[in-house]
DNA sequence: CCTGGTACCTACTCGCGAGTAAGACTACTG
DNA sequence: CAGTAGTCTTACTCGCGAGTAGGTACCAGG
């Protein structure tokens, strides 16, 4: 497969989304300063131009990227979830979809938390957008349900700690990939719910029947 | 105060020590592949040149103020956990530990976290090396809690679950300083103590007595 | 007051990568 | 088949930052 030559004549639409894969893919493995537009353009098959014309300067196309990636998350989780149901099951499809997703897509996560996080410039917007977003979901779950956190600020930590909590798991996952989405979920449902008191006991945490 | 002009000279340990200080500095505010040499010398009271000779290229600074910091943060803890006590007594000591820690050095915590952990260079290598010091030391703590972890794979994913709840929860924190740290700790201690099904029913940690 | 050694400097080279100018190829439209 | 709109390219400019060459000030000991 001959890289070289000239490009098959593609509608803008089609190119864009070639161009936006392969962004995903070269920023996730480089991170956003050691990634080039020309890496970037020769893995999408074009020209640097091409680049430049579609989708603008690196750092408009980097917010793109995480843009798009934290869309793409973000309804994969609230597809999972319904919101009439225990406060412990809605965390627990909320848990699993997030797993789910993570597993099927760890290039769109790297370049979400770990390139994100810290490029200080005005990806920081998009991405404390979406984690602000899911924080503010937990913080929801645990409000709603009553007596335990009492101030805001403390729902807001804890639901801080909890987000935290399921990407630096996300992120051992990927290192151990050997065991399946649900068992790392589930783990992380326990320490949640059940806590390490309990769990020093015995008790553990069962989701209410199969069904 | 001029900062042009010839520098006062200095013995190499102490010049040494100003350098690290200001690598530090500048690392942290940001990050390593936008920190220039120039700028961590400027800041450093001093030229190029004198870095080069004394802390070698950018690649070696980096990665020995990661061990320099990696060092301290971990003396902290050690030096605050007594190992023959309760394990959430243990716990306890090593959160409060960890959080007075980054509450007093913002600088050295944000080049831990935020900046190493995703250049993956040779740095990662110096960064996973504390952490696994972390992670394996709450593993421990847990094997050693009777019955609950089975196995070691799953011992090893709480305690990385719990450690990047901790993490998480510091950066939480730099965003709300004007928490004190031993609340938040406490925050932390017994979301994974007690778990959010206890703290929904008003169920809370408390240390043992004050002493 | 020379001699060497250590701290310290100014002033470069040089490659890499972001961004661009200017045009060439293709395909549809009349 | 001319015109024009959209796709795609080669071949540059240009600044920034890592790393260095080749010194200058300062302090020993003889």
């Amino acid at each position: 497969m001959r890289t070289e030559g000239r490009a098959k004549r593609l509608p803008r639409a089609v190119r864009e989304r070639q161009i936006m894969d392969a962004a995903v893919d070269v920023f996730s493995r480089l991170g956003f300063h050691s990634a080039s537009m020309d890496e970037i353009s020769e893995v999408a098959g074009i020209s640097k131009p091409m680049l430049y014309a579609y989708l603008g300067s690196k750092e408009e196309l980097f917010a793109t990227c995480i843009r798009r990636e934290a869309t793409r998350m973000m309804e994969a989780i609230a597809t999972g979830v319904e919101p009439d149901q225990e406060p412990d099951v809605q965390l627990w499809s909320g848990l699993r979809a997030f797993f789910g997703f993570v597993g099927e897509n760890r290039a769109s996560w790297q370049v979400l938390h770990r390139q994100a996080s810290n490029q200080g410039g005005p990806f920081a917007v998009e991405l404390m957008d979406m984690r602000a977003r899911a924080v503010s979901l937990v913080a929801a779950l645990l409000t709603q349900s009553t007596k335990a956190p009492a101030t805001k600020l403390e729902a807001e930590s804890l639901a801080a700690a909890l987000v935290g909590a399921g990407e630096s798991l996300a992120d051992w996952w990927l290192d151990h990939p050997e065991e399946p989405a649900g068992v790392v979920a589930a783990r992380l449902m326990n320490l949640v719910w059940m806590g390490f008191g309990d769990l020093v006991d015995g008790n553990v945490w069962h989701p209410p029947s199969r069904r």
